[in-house]
DNA sequence: ATAATCGCTCTTGTATACAAAGAATTTGAC
DNA sequence: GTCAAATTCTTTGTATACAAGAGCGATTAT
């Protein structure tokens, strides 16, 4: 479908951030990335212009792009955020699911069942992302459900470390069970705080991780802002 | 403060879009606007690169940039979403209000009383966003702040209109008031719900609006989806 | 020896030039 | 006269060139 070079160059360099590959703080050469995809820089301005504009990178002026690092108390506030947007979903998803939405989501709740059952992370963590945008189209708001998903990109390096903890893959599960119960049963109010505790939690074993981290190395690095 | 030329044209453009000067499906001529502001055309690109970021303008691959239009449904979703934003930052508000948030809630309270009583629209239409900001600011979530401002601009030409009607500056008021009251005592769930009534209303009316208008002129003009 | 200032280099920001893809208009054929 | 096809013209997308500011280092003066 002759996408643009900019719009390639933006999901490419979007990508390298979300799985590492430029890390937060890592100041984002334009002429490095530009030798590097084999493009000139016009390009590269465009598509770091749009990631700015999202809020992965900052752009100073005159001083370049860095890939922003929100620091632990800012990725806690977006998890609060998202369980909220994510509460909302399912509550509207609750009373308007369609008979197709039922399908997508018990399918999806199938596979998440199957890869929990042979402890497949990175296959839960792929099967998990399907039963949440489930939800998200069930809410029938496209609106509400394009926040989600843009809020659930800009999560995910900070959820997939998550998976790791011991018996999360099966909690998370048994959470999904819950909440899927609620939406078919068209009980709005329930859906909305499971989802809300399934999500938040998220936020919070993350600020625990964080803590755990600065309690061993007690350097102060990184980019606190309270 | 060396604002570089980019940013002030995003904000240029994004103004233009939001006072009308731009109107909804608008196609955004890139020779033409950099002619009208006496800039290249590389610089006006990048502004519309940041627009298409946030959703303001399409970018349709080699088919130029137009003004989005959202059509009244997506415009409503939108609202709802804004009214779970805000009502989420007034139960931090009631939670986590400083002293200092108080006074700046109070004051900008205060100004939307001299202005409702003076039936100035404007200078209500000014203070009631003050009024807001406050709000998002005494949530002390830096991130749910910002997502709030964010939409609190996107919806601002939805919002302008609804002022003109007969004694919405009076009610808007009054329902500040149950808000101020019940952020001050701390109750969050009372200034959650409140909060979200008085962002929601807003929605209806805009439905209210649309669907007089479509009634009395039946062309099928617009972005509808659904 | 240390600190401050001057100058050089490297990088960003803007303009312009060039190529390719659409849109529109004109011409030709039926 | 109308429809279709081809050519031209407009506009986007990318590359390159040029200007200006920020960072870094060296040199000099105290």
């Amino acid at each position: 479908m002759a996408e643009s070079t900019f719009h390639k160059l933006r999901d490419e360099i979007e990508n390298g951030i979300v799985t590492g590959i430029f890390e937060p703080g890592e100041r984002l050469d334009e002429a490095q990335l530009a030798a590097r995809f084999g493009v000139s820089r016009t390009p590269i301005r465009e598509a770091l212009m749009q990631l700015s504009a999202i809020g992965l990178v900052e752009i100073r002026p005159r001083r370049g792009a860095v890939v922003v690092d929100p620091g632990p108390n800012r990725i806690f506030e977006m998890f609060e955020v998202m369980a909220e947007l994510e509460s909302m979903a399912g509550a509207f998803a609750a009373r308007r699911h369609t008979e197709e939405d039922k399908t997508a989501i018990l399918e999806s709740h199938a596979r998440c069942e199957r890869s929990a059952a042979s402890e497949d992370t990175d296959s839960y963590y792929y099967n998990n992302e399907v039963f949440h945008y489930a939800i998200y189209e069930a809410s029938h708001s496209g609106f509400l459900a394009e926040q989600c998903v843009a809020m659930h990109r800009r999560l995910r390096p900070y959820r997939r470390l998550q998976l790791r903890v011991r018996n999360r893959m099966k909690v998370s599960f048994s959470e999904h069970a819950a909440i899927v119960e609620a939406i078919l049963a068209g009980d709005a109010e329930a859906a909305r705080s499971r989802l809300r505790d399934h999500v938040a939690v998220q936020g919070d074993r993350f600020s625990d991780l964080v803590s755990n981290l600065s309690k061993r190395e007690s350097t102060g690095a990184g980019g606190q802002r309270r």
